[in-house]
RNA sequence: GGCGACGUGGCCAAGUGGUAAGGCAGAGGCCUGCAAAGCCUUUAUCCCCGGUUCGAAUCCGGGCGUCGCCUCCA
């Protein structure tokens, strides 16, 4: 298995520091606003990554965190008058809320700033000890020249960076390089006590302390938005190692941007496509379909017609599992033997479980798993239209196991297959049978078969007009006809 | 100014040395009473120029174009 990795920019092969385990830290949300699509891409990379991860049988412990306390979440406190802890606790459960609705498995452990500030400062303390930091006025800042490594992760020359261009240069600082460790409190701002005087912690030492408190180091993949490299992760990695004199993290796996309507995404200018809009109008699964289709690491562009098109994309995928589902309920007719196709069936389930794995141990490309997923499914449905009348035990045996791949290699990309859903409409289907079969008993399933009984006579008798009724006064009820050699099935589409 | 990525059929998108996956859309056909679902056929030599090689979309150089990061941002 080979994963990117960003710090020497090659794929490598994946070896974890220990075996069958994997640790892994995806830099969580600052709850400060419901968040946007393009962090729900990072986040659902990192969910399909685990998943498939513990598909191939790791035991993986996966730390997101949440930082619910920062400038922004200040500011938005201080912009609707209540207080920062307030806005922290809205966001942090609408964004449980959406992950929860996009199907992103939660982390095994979702550690907040705010429990961990003691350990914060013990390793501000300690960088200050190993003169990796100094105090000034009540903050601490870190020494990026006291750190040799520094640049590495972002491919940045220290001597090169015109630090200061474009932000105010903090005098206070010895080096403009330099970033903050701990800030000293402003009034009414949330503060917790330290050696130097009330104050928060900065964002960077957040990650770099939770992380380490919940894996230890170096753990093995740190995920993360592209834009994250610098400079979070670049100090991150600094005062980890810096303090540790240890590796800090094996893989860096970094996410590429999303645009929306081919422009970029940006909180600043205000144009961002909350998660929560595009779930009011589009399946979860076909939003994280679209998303799967295009690498990782490379930029996505989002928009509604681009959901259009993976709709219908989609609805193959869910047709292919409903198609050999019910060819699994046919009864078995055929003489015993089974057909050359049937082999080929069987084949094309090996191969394409072969493909799903090669292709996503090649740095998790999805793109590829999901077209070996589309050639199951056209060999599938090769096999059902060609031999869909007369199958014999042995066939139904090779459709039931291209059923269960389907589901399974989906289920490790975290698309689910929608079930059939309960009716909706029971009095309603109900009065349609009694109008149109003289069904009078108040069972749904019967009332659909006399119907589906009521249009088959009146089908044979070549009377379309009522035929058709049947059929429209079924889709009126989101109830689908579809005809097969075996007689008529009903789909419901809540 | 520095760093980096990308440019593949109508659209989206895999593929990093051996003669172009997959999805969507289009066209024609089959199945069907009509539909639905599905099947079959059909649409590219990979931005341009030059080079390396027996052979390049894939490597190198140059050009053009798009985008990102360097500032809060996933």
């Amino acid at each position: 298995m080979r994963v990117y990795n960003t710090l020497t920019r090659t794929k490598e092969e994946f070896v974890t520091r220990e075996p069958g385990k994997v640790s892994m830290y995806v830099c969580g949300p600052t709850v400060y606003n419901h968040i946007h699509i393009g962090n729900a891409r990072t986040f659902l990379t990192f969910d399909v990554i685990r998943r498939y991860l513990e598909w191939k049988g790791f035991e993986v412990t996966f730390v997101r965190n949440i930082t619910d306390v920062d400038d922004k979440i200040i500011n938005r406190a201080n912009e609707e008058g209540r207080s920062a802890a307030e806005v922290a606790l809205e966001y942090s459960a609408a964004f449980t809320s959406a992950m929860h609705a996009l199907g992103v498995a939660g982390p095994t452990v979702e550690p907040l700033c705010t429990e961990l500030i003691p350990e914060m400062i013990s390793m501000i303390e300690r960088l200050i000890d190993k003169d990796h930091a100094y105090e000034v006025d009540g903050s601490v800042y870190f020494s990026v020249r006291s750190f040799p490594g520094y640049g590495k992760l972002s491919g940045r020359d220290v001597d090169e960076m015109r630090s200061g261009a474009r932000v105010e240069v903090d005098g206070r600082k010895n080096d403009p390089l330099d970033f903050a460790l701990w800030k000293a409190a402003k009034p009414g701002e949330p503060s917790w006590p330290s050696p130097w005087g009330v104050g928060r912690p900065g964002w960077h030492i957040e990650c770099s302390v939770m992380s380490e408190q919940e894996l230890g180091l170096p753990f093995d993949i740190h995920g993360g938005g592209a834009d994250l490299i610098f400079p979070h992760h670049e100090n991150e990695l600094a005062q980890s190692e810096a303090a540790t004199g240890e590796p800090f993290v094996r893989y860096w796996v970094h996410g590429g941007m999303l645009q929306v309507n081919a422009e970029k995404m940006s909180k600043s200018t205000g144009n961002f496509l909350l998660l929560k809009e595009v779930l009011e109008r589009y399946d979860p699964n076909v939003v994280r379909l679209l998303m799967l289709q295009t690498h990782y690491r490379s930029p996505l562009d989002f928009s509604d017609s681009r959901l259009d098109d993976i709709i219908h994309a989609y609805d193959r995928l869910t047709n292919i599992v409903r198609n050999l589902k019910w060819a699994r309920t046919l009864s078995a007719q055929g003489a015993g033997a089974p057909s050359e196709v049937c082999t080929g069936l069987r084949l094309h389930v090996d191969s394409a479980r072969h493909k799903f794995e090669s292709e996503m141990d090649d740095d998790f490309n999805t793109a590829g798993a999901l077209a070996a997923l589309f050639e199951l499914a056209k060999a599938a449905n090769v096999f059902l239209s060609d031999y869909q009348v007369d199958l014999c035990e042995e066939d139904k045996d090779a459709i039931g196991a291209a059923e269960r791949c389907v589901v399974d290699l989906l289920g490790a990309l975290g698309i689910r297959i929608a079930e059939q859903v309960e009716c909706c409409y029971p009095s309603e289907v109900i009065g349609l049978a009694r109008d149109l079969s003289g069904y009078n008993g108040q069972d749904t399933e019967q009332a659909i078969e006399a119907l589906l009984a009521a249009r088959a006579a009146a089908r044979t008798e070549k009377n379309w007009a009522f035929a058709d009724a049947v059929r429209d006064g079924l889709a009126g009820l989101n109830f689908q006809i579809e005809d097969t050699p075996q007689g008529a099935r009903v789909i419901f589409n809540g």
